[in-house]
RNA sequence: GCCCGGGUGGUGAAAUUGGUAGACACAAGGGACUUAAAAUCCCUCGGCGCAAGCCAUACCGGUUCGAUUCCGGUUCCGGGCACCA
């Protein structure tokens, strides 16, 4: 055995032997009925940037020791990996190196393989896979058109970012502050066709769902419920009547369009109803010359109706292209509209701005007259495209209001406030200083020196005034009200809303998954029929940042209608690659051999090990990615191939672990054009304060300062992720392993510091050492005496009660506390006293050391569980568990207070009652001191932890 | 702006979920060993105070015998906001 402490040596032999004994290949599918429960550990596939980062370490250590934990508590592990391989990085890199992005995706895959590897994952590499590979994207594709034909996947326009310069769609992280990062030029909205999935048929499901996951953190629950945002309200209209057009140049809905026929609209996402040319929307030309129509709008507050003083539209809105055709203020105003960004957070950001349309409509309730405004705030994607206005209780209506001096009318009050700060006040028990606190809670707004607003926020109190007869109605029963009389005029009716919105796929982009749609003149569009699938994405392009490559590759998109046989063309948008990550957790889970043949997208081993018993990764994912993979899975649940379903389970990931971000510091500059150049920590020098606080950089290469961003989330595109690789070379994976875990529980965010990393790799030249020393003793294979002397016993039993916390935390997933159990395990041992039966507890408690500790450093646990004679392989051995006779102690120390604050310690009997607690407690020196005499009132008894005696 | 988290020593953090605040580490300082350095080992290490003790878990309040933990408000930081992945 060596005597020094030698990573590279240890870590590349046991690396060896698990790859030649093919330790980690799980059991395909003729052997799945194998006795031994399954486990499925998966962790989120990395997107391949070109290096591993930190986050990246994070997060596959926790998948490896929640893997190697299971497999020696005797599961039947399954732990994939892969690469999620489509993206705009790739492009981005083409751009810039001028190489294609397939090519720089491959390198990328095949260094990060290594790095992967060379952190000795317990990966079954045998089910590795790639999305930008055809044999995976196929199953997109044809999953797509099985979609298409269900009417889950439809038509309509979406609204994208235009570079106008470069005649491009931007992604949103490529507009910076309304500009395209590259051109700079102002950026426009713009309508165009897109393929959308229809994620609303399913919001039910996908929120009701959510309680049957007890295994998710309840954060991640509420944020998809949130989403979601299933809400009950009123949807009504109010009626006009404008001077007849002869309806010719009356505006079409710009939207709900869906070619074909196949696909539908759904119920939750309905076409803008305003429109004056649609029917059974009571568009009606009267012989007096005018034209009827309804302007319909949403709202979860109808018990404000009588509050509305005016009406806001998108800019889109048919009644403002109606209006703006006579108006050339307002068309130049809803051109504005158009430039900007399609961001929410730009959107309810930006400066309220409006005009009005000239057009009056009548108040469905009172008949009165009520103008309608165009509002660039009001977005034509979200219910109707046109909302109420009730400046008294709505911020943004009041800022609106404020803004254009239109009117204002109070509709709600709350007594229920008014009166709680008054038996507050009256009660006395408040100090002056509470009154002023609880006063300025309720008089603390921000717009209005009333409590109007603050009044509609409390939905519990509030109640209708200047209502007429509805004053006096709380929420629930002045909306029932008035949506009854509504319903009675056949102006509106409740209806359950969703915010969630239809799922659009379609993406300009080269380096994507190919829509599998081909367009003929003379039959329309095509679905690619299933034999031809996949249609396969040239891997030559280079992009240059103008347009669609793929729309420029005659090869690509010259081809037969597979209908008439007809010249076509091909379908040049991709898939959005947020498709390619909804079901390849699935996927890894077919048998090698039917993966080999490719003739089914899933098969029998998808049912057998799915779903997955452990997802883990990112919190950024918490909403988008987890809600698509869960409603991917129930379309793949509802598809049904030769009468069975694809796959017969409705959630992809039992439990959930969250990983925090790996946060590190921003430095970027602008660049002439407008656009963002990111800086990485290295390349620049920091100033701090004197608390050593970054308050700023300059550029090491020009000498010339940077902006601080502060910190934020490591990515490629803001330089801003830290390798790894370093620290492997220099300290090994098991100290890069056992850093990452002993630096934070793993949902917590972590801000990046190496600071510590020498501190996991001296632990572990300790570790080694302790066993080196030992290995005669532990080698002797002593038997346990029957009765130890106390001070051996007492060691023995602060082991035993480090595993039994080690054991708890690691139900918890609290592994930083397990490494940290590790170490006072090993300070214990480190002090043991000679005695009877000393070499027996050394072997028994590092034994434990060392299982305890494998899943975090497997190749130090696995060479010195060898070396010293344990065992053939400590993936073999049991997980340890304490022993109760090691446990047994005579007397137990309590914590004594004395009016709650700490003030000595007793001991008493293990187990002792409360009256014998007390009584020991109260004759205790310390107790007595701090009674100073008097008798005590009340005496608090924990078992087994403290007693607190009250004077 | 909206939704979801978080804030504890110089630093990462712990506190068996209402019961000794700061375990375990890092950094720093002092010492031992050494010709020297590295490595290793020992000691000190939230603030104030000679001490008894007092103060202290972002800030302001509340509930409780007892609050880092529960409640109300504020503030700062992070994640998401539908085309970054």
């Amino acid at each position: 055995m060596q005597e020094k402490y030698l990573p590279t040596e240890i870590e590349q032999a046991a690396q060896a032997y698990w790859n030649t004994s093919q330790t980690f290949r799980a059991a395909a599918t003729a052997d799945l009925t194998n006795s031994r429960p399954k486990y499925y550990c998966l962790s989120m596939f990395p997107y391949p940037s070109g290096k591993l980062h930190m986050g990246h370490v994070r997060n596959y250590t926790i998948g490896d020791v929640l893997s190697r934990y299971h497999r020696m508590k005797g599961y039947n592990v399954l732990q994939p990996m892969g690469w999620d391989a489509f993206g705009l990085p790739a492009e981005n890199a083409a751009m810039q190196n001028k190489v294609p992005p397939a090519k720089w995706t491959w390198d990328n895959i095949a260094y990060m393989k290594k790095q992967l590897q060379s952190l000795g994952f317990a990966l079954d590499w045998e089910r590795e896979l790639a999305t930008c590979a055809p044999e995976y994207y196929k199953w997109n594709q044809w999953l797509f058109l099985r979609m298409l034909e269900k009417g889950i996947a439809y038509k309509k326009t979406q609204v994208v970012n235009w570079d106008p310069v470069d005649q491009t769609v931007l992604a949103n992280e490529q507009v910076i502050e309304g500009r395209g990062w590259r051109t700079g030029a102002v950026v426009e909205k713009r309508e165009i066709p897109g393929y959308y999935l229809a994620i609303t048929q399913y919001a039910d499901e996908l929120l009701s769902a959510l309680d049957t996951l007890p295994g998710w953190p309840e954060r991640v629950k509420t944020m998809q419920a949130n989403w979601i945002g299933k809400s009950t309200g009123v949807r009504f209209a109010f009626p006009y009547e404008l001077p007849a057009t002869g309806g010719t140049n009356l505006p079409s809905p710009s939207r709900g369009g869906i070619e074909g026929g196949d696909g539908v609209s759904t119920a939750n996402n309905p076409s803008p109803s305003l429109a004056l040319p649609l029917e059974g929307e009571g568009h009606v030309q009267s012989a007096s010359g005018t034209e009827k129509g309804l302007l319909w709008v949403f709202t979860t507050r109808a018990d404000t109706i009588m509050g509305v003083t005016f009406c806001a539209v998108a800019a889109e809105h048919p009644l403002a292209t109606y209006a703006a055709q006579t108006n050339p203020q307002l068309a130049a105003f809803i051109d504005e509209c158009k430039h900007g960004s399609v961001m929410e957070a730009d959107m309810a950001t930006m400066e309220k701005k409006g005009m009005p349309t000239g057009i009056f409509v009548d108040h469905p309730l009172t008949g009165e007259k009520v103008e309608v405004w165009v509002g660039n705030y009001v977005l034509m994607s979200y219910g109707e495209g046109a909302v109420m206005a009730v400046p008294a209780h709505d911020e943004r209506d009041f800022e609106f209001a404020k803004k254009y001096g239109l009117g204002i009318k109070q509709v709600i009050e709350n007594a229920g406030l008014r009166g709680e700060l008054a038996k507050a006040l009256l009660d006395g028990r408040l100090t002056e200083k509470g009154k002023q606190e609880l006063e300025a809670s309720y008089t603390n707004t921000a717009f209005t020196t009333n409590h109007w607003q603050q009044w509609y926020g409390d939905k519990a109190n509030g109640v209708c005034v200047n209502s007429g007869k509805y004053d006096g109605l709380g929420l629930e029963a002045a909306v029932t009200a008035i949506a009854a009389d509504l319903k009675a005029k056949d102006l509106g009716d409740t209806q359950v809303q969703y915010r969630l919105r239809d799922w659009g796929v379609s993406r300009q982009r080269y380096w994507g998954c190919p829509i599998p749609l081909i367009h003929c003149d003379a039959c329309g569009t095509v679905p690619v029929p299933d034999e031809q699938l996949p249609v396969k994405l040239p891997e030559d392009c280079v992009p240059d940042g103008s347009g669609n490559p793929l729309a420029k590759r005659a090869d690509f998109v010259d081809c037969a209608c597979p209908q008439c046989g007809k010249p076509a063309k091909r379908e040049t948008d991709t898939m959005d690659t947020f498709v390619d990550s909804s079901w390849y957790y699935a996927r890894y889970c077919v048998d090698p051999t039917t993966r080999a043949a490719n003739s089914a997208m899933v098969d029998a081993g998808t049912n057998h090990w799915m779903p997955a018993d452990q997802y883990i990764g990112g919190i950024e994912h918490a909403i988008l990615h987890l809600l698509y993979s869960r409603f991917w899975t129930k379309v793949m649940r509802d598809i049904t191939v030769d009468g069975k379903r694809l796959v017969n389970y409705d959630e992809p990931f039992a439990n959930l672990l969250t990983q925090g971000m790996v946060l590190n510091h921003i430095f970027s500059r602008r660049t002439d054009k407008g656009g963002i150049e990111y800086f990485a920590p290295e390349e620049v020098d920091l100033k701090r304060d004197e608390g050593g606080h970054v308050i700023g950089a300059t550029s090491k290469a020009d000498g010339q300062p940077v902006d601080y961003g502060g910190v934020g989330t490591m990515s490629k595109s803001k330089r801003n992720g830290v390798d790894p690789q370093s620290l492997i070379d220099e300290f090994g994976a098991d100290t890069a392993r056992f850093f990452m875990m002993f630096a934070s529980p793993p949902e917590q965010t972590l801000e990046w510091s190496d600071s510590g990393v020498e501190g996991a790799y001296r632990f572990l030249r300790r570790v080694w050492a302790f066993g080196h020393a030992e290995q005669p003793a532990i080698a002797a294979r002593a038997a346990m005496p029957a009765k130890l002397p106390e001070p051996l016993a007492a060691v023995r039993r602060e082991i035993h009660l480090l595993l039994k916390q080690a054991n708890y935390d690691l139900g918890k997933f609290q592994f930083n506390t397990v490494a940290s159990a590790a170490m006072k395990m090993l300070n214990s041992l480190e002090k043991i006293p000679a005695g009877n039966g000393r070499d027996a507890v050394v072997a028994e408690c590092f034994g434990i050391l060392l299982r305890i500790l494998s899943p975090i450093t497997p190749h130090i646990c696995h060479a010195l569980w060898i070396e010293l004679g344990f065992g053939a392989d400590i993936l073999d051995a049991a997980w340890p568990e304490p022993l109760a006779e090691a446990l047994v102690q005579d007397e137990e120390e309590l914590v004594l207070q004395v009016n709650g604050k700490h003030r000595g310690n007793i001991r008493v009997k293990a187990g002792a009652d409360r009256a014998a607690i007390e009584a020991a407690a109260l004759a205790a020196e310390a107790a007595q001191k701090f009674m100073e005499g008097k008798p005590a009132k009340k005496v608090v008894v924990v078992p087994g932890r403290l007693v607190n005696i009250v004077v």
